[in-house]
DNA sequence: CTAAAATGTATGCAGTGTCAACATTATTAA
DNA sequence: TTAATAATGTTGACACTGCATACATTTTAG
């Protein structure tokens, strides 16, 4: 039997929509059918998110959170071998979850300032990544390192964009031929040796 | 008098496609709407698209030969100012077509391949870039060539998704505080001069 | 214990993508 | 020129959507 009040329906909602969303593209998330799945009425999603874009928010937090992990790095001793690692990472986890990725740094929520937990847990793997570059260079000075940090992110995030739109020729997902959208240029199939000197030259410079 | 025949419908709804997508975002693109503005019967666009996705890859592929024009430069011969005014070009864009650059790399048009039109202009584009660093490097080696241009547009693109997020501070697109999502630290307000230094960079590596 | 807040439901509106059947016009072949 | 065919348009319908309003139930606070 069940009771009038749900009990967890945000949380369910939540979860629910991830999987469609990341599964199936946000596009055809729909509040109805995330209704469905809770067997609830709905509109009882209303009570939870004022507008649609307010789950959307939800997904992308939940994306960010998921990615923190993926670059974060327990030690504050880095090595190189682990700055490429969580480099590595940020992108895998980039083209394991492109709809999520899309969600997080597309226009399908317009006004991030309008959803405090999705600043929060956006600026939190940021900062995830300036750690890592300041544990591991030596440099102190905070703008040089914001700096450096904000064109290896930018790297790491156009890398994502880029290799997003090859064709896949085998099971390894970065391990394909690497040229503009039709092309068979093979150009990398070592992703962490091209990381490792491109990431080391934005470094040093 | 209207005639039952339009003459140029196909043309005419791209062009207002287009103006809605960059205005309002593609999610609020109806193919009902597109055809209400050109007078003609709500299903009549079927006849030149089969699906709404066509209509966005047709809108991605303007979009790619806008943002081709905006990088290309005639010289054959580039100084390193072409070099890196042809990148700004980019990055601004970038941020002035926000929403049609989301669906030029976005995920709403799946695959690519199956429009050709979007495939060719897309190729153009990076052909451009590559071009562009040939004739600004010496390097005669394609792949090198192709993997520096790769690296160089995968900067570029990830700059465009960080400046994009970032709060506006005055009219100048990037003059602006710039960390991450919601920190207000300054690190760039001279965006030539910034990527004068990183590019420079990266082609050196 | 009772009032209010939180959370759920029922109903309805205006809008959507897309399909099938049909109408008109333009193009091509005989 | 004429007749068949392809291209392009219209009408109507179906199942679906976001979301607003009004109402029901349950939990929580004073």
């Amino acid at each position: 039997m069940k009771s009038y009040h749900h009990g967890n329906l945000k949380e369910e909602l939540i979860k629910y929509a991830c999987t469609i969303c990341e599964r199936d593209g946000y596009t055809k998330l729909s509040i109805r059918s995330l209704a469905k799945e809770s067997n609830v009425s709905q509109t009882a999603p209303y009570r939870h998110f004022k507008t649609k874009e307010e789950v959307y928010a939800a997904v992308a937090a939940e994306g960010f959170n998921k990615l923190y992990k993926a670059v974060f790095v327990e030690s504050d001793k880095l090595t190189l071998k682990d700055f490429i690692q969580s480099s590595k990472n940020y992108i895998d986890f980039g083209l394991q979850n492109a709809n999520t990725y899309d969600l997080m740094f597309g226009t399908a929520v317009g006004d991030f300032s309008q959803h405090p937990e999705l600043v929060d847990t956006a600026d939190k793997t940021f900062e995830s990544l300036v750690l890592n570059l300041s544990s591991f260079l030596k440099e102190k000075d905070e703008d040089i390192l914001a700096g450096k940090s904000i064109t290896v992110w930018a790297l790491l995030h156009g890398m994502v964009g880029i290799l997003r739109k090859q064709s896949i020729t085998d099971g390894d997902v970065y391990a394909k031929e690497f040229g503009p959208m039709g092309t068979t240029r093979r150009i990398s199939s070592d992703l962490p040796a091209y990381l490792e000197r491109v990431l080391t030259g934005i470094i040093e410079s």
